[in-house]
DNA sequence: GTCTATACACTGATAGAC
DNA sequence: GTCTATCAGTGTATAGAC
């Protein structure tokens, strides 16, 4: 945090707040000893807590998709990217920056809080539904399953791997469910290129 | 809420605001609000604001658990009854009332608040696995698929369908994650009483 | 048992000096 | 741009009247 100016130090400490504790338990104050600043500086670069917020958010937003789209229009088999995006390393028991907002009251009730959330995760679902769609063309999934569905699928058992390690205080969870969605897909996989 | 004792209106008004709010956003002055009654009343019943939290999640993981119990150990074949479990109507948009908990950074942090939420999502995952496992012995999945496994995944999708959800502010996100789980075990469901 | 009164730190925001 | 000072309101908890 020591080379950064002011502004920058104040978005990247309400990231990291904000991943940690949610928006609803993020004051001001934190996010200014986080920084480093005095009281006054958040309220010369932004509009009060929901402004610096909300830049923070779709930062982070930006980043979350910009990882996972790398792996999901990487090289190999749509199985093997798909398998790639699950597998990739994640600080698990920290729970998804982007996803845990959804449990927030007051991202919710305000649209435009929400709005970079819904964005981002409806995102990746068209990715992870594109590259269902394209397995199923290529003859390695069946043509029973909908790219849509497995989609909705594929990134609400990541999302739940989240809550299960965190409620057991263990990343093992995360994994075990993976694992199990892995080995529904494959059943369904002709192993073929 | 009229017909209550205070004390048994302190826990179910401290249940509702959980379950909205979590417990960082949730404030004994609210609780109190809701409930009616005076500032007084909590700190006589109650030791104060995380031990009525406490007395209110093990109801709510109480009340859950049996929901979920008698689905899974009703009448029908095991994938009727994991369908029925993940079909079961829900108030969607809500989220699950244990399962956001985890996203509270002070239930996590407190062993004993953890506690109840770890116990009961880790009773459902033995459940549906016995019932998986119960599945396989009967021919009605195949044998390589791992019960703990299976039952992680849909646990997982279950309260990740309640993530994507509420970011889209429509139940149907989760309603097509669940089609798409369904879809996945029934491929290897071979259609067997 | 329930109430009001009180305490003291923190919340989110503004004013104005430098 | 950044700081300190200040504000009205809230958060969690205690004291003591009824």
């Amino acid at each position: 945090m020591i080379a950064m100016r002011t502004q920058e130090r104040l978005i990247e400490s309400a990231r990291a707040l904000l991943w940690e504790r949610g928006y609803v338990g993020t004051s001001p104050k934190a996010i200014l000893e986080h920084a480093g600043a005095g009281q006054g500086s958040m309220y010369h670069h932004f509009k009060g807590k929901s402004d610096l917020a909300l830049t923070a958010i779709r930062r982070t937003c930006a980043e979350l998709l910009g990882t996972a789209e790398a792996l999901l229009c990487g090289p190999g088999t749509p199985y093997e990217r798909i398998e790639a995006y699950l597998l990739r390393e994640r600080d698990v028991l920290r729970g998804c920056p982007v996803g845990r907002l959804t449990m927030d009251p007051e991202i919710i009730a305000s649209a435009e809080l929400r709005a970079p959330v819904d964005e981002t995760l409806d995102r990746l679902r068209e990715r992870l539904a594109g590259t269902v769609e394209e397995g199923k063309e290529r003859g390695q999934f069946p043509p029973h399953l909908d790219g849509e569905e497995i989609a909705a699928t594929v990134l609400a058992t990541v999302q739940g791997g989240y809550v299960l390690a965190r409620a057991s205080g263990s990343p093992a969870a995360f994994d075990t469910g993976v694992r199990g969605l892995l080995s529904l897909l494959r059943s369904d996989t002709d192993q073929v290129a």
